[in-house]
DNA sequence: CCGGATCCGGCCGGATACTG
DNA sequence: CAGTATCCGGCCGGATCCGG
C-alpha cells in the first residue's frame, strides 16, 4: 500500500458546525467555499498544476516528464501520476518491451482542467510586478524593527 | 518576527539546471512553469483562495471573516490576511475605536485575481462527478489486493 | 475586538535503496 | 526504464495563552 501522501482529499468531513443554527446564512454550505475547497486538493498540491501543464503538450514518457518537470522527485512525480490517473485526468499506457517504456497522457478531461489553469498563469505573469512593487513597499514600511532599536 | 509559515516563496533559487547544455529545450526556464510555480506559492495554501473569494463580495472585519470561512483558526486568518496584504491583495484599515476596528477589503488586483480563480472554481463545479466516477472505476479495478489475499 | 508568540502533532515531500 | 517501500527532516497549521 501507499499510504502516504496525496492519497488525499475529498472524503473530508466538512461537518456542518452542529451546535450553532446559525443566525444568519453561515457560508459553511456556501457552495463557492466547497468547491475551492476540493480544487485546492486536486490540484492545489506542488506538482499537479506543472505535470498537467506539460501534458498538455503531448504524451511523455515517465524520465521525459522527470528533466521536463526539473526539481521534482521520482516519488512526487509516481505519486502524481498516480492521483491524476486515478481522477481521469491523465491515461497511463505501458508497453510491455525491454526495456519496459511508460507514456502518459492528458486526457479530455485533464486538458480541459489546463485551460482555466493557463488564465491563472497568465493573471500572475500580468501582474507579477505588481505583486512585487506591492511587496517590497510593504517590506519597507515594516523596517520598523531597524528605527526601533 | 512571525518567522513561521506564509513567509514564502518566489526568492526561489530556480538554478538553470547546469551540467545540461541541453538537446532541445529543457524546459527549466520554460516560462509556464516559473509562472506556475509562483502562483502556486501565492495562492496554492490552504486558505489564501477562500479569503481572496469571501472579500470579493465586499469588505468583511475580521471576526466576520472568521465565521464566514468557518474552519480556518485565528491564527491563519491572521497570517494569511497578513501574507495577502504584502502582496497588494487585500487592504487592512484600522478604526482606532474602543473596541477596536479593524476592516479588510480586496484590492482592484484582489478582484481581478478572484475572476481567474472563478473560472477554476466554475471547472471544477463542472467536472466534479466525472472525477469522481473516474476515481471510483479506478479504485474498483485496483482491488487486487483484495482478489489476492 | 484584534493579533502576536509559543508549543506541538501531522503530513508533505526529498533521498535512498531495492524489485522487475 | 519504471515503480515501490522506508526513513526522516521541515513546514503547515491547530490550540492556547497573553498583550493592546
Amino acid at each position: 500500500m501507499t499510504n502516504d501522501p496525496i492519497r488525499v482529499l475529498s472524503t473530508r468531513p466538512l461537518d456542518g458546525v452542529p451546535g450553532h443554527e446559525g443566525s444568519e446564512a453561515c457560508s459553511v454550505d456556501n457552495p463557492a467555499s466547497r468547491v475551492i475547497r476540493e480544487l485546492l486538493a486536486r490540484v492545489g498540491d506542488k506538482w499537479s498544476m506543472l505535470v498537467i501543464g506539460v501534458l498538455h503538450d503531448g504524451p511523455l514518457r515517465f524520465t521525459e516528464l522527470q528533466r521536463k518537470i526539473d526539481g521534482i522527485s521520482h516519488r512526487m512525480l509516481t505519486q502524481t501520476l498516480r492521483s491524476l490517473e486515478r481522477d481521469g485526468l491523465v491515461t497511463r499506457t505501458s508497453y510491455p518491451e525491454i526495456p519496459p517504456r511508460v507514456e502518459y497522457a492528458a486526457t479530455a478531461l485533464g486538458r480541459s482542467l489546463s485551460e482555466p489553469v493557463i488564465e491563472l498563469a497568465r493573471w500572475a505573469s500580468a501582474h507579477h510586478s505588481e505583486i512585487l512593487d506591492a511587496r517590497e513597499a510593504f517590506d519597507d514600511q515594516h523596517e520598523a524593527s531597524a528605527t526601533l532599536r
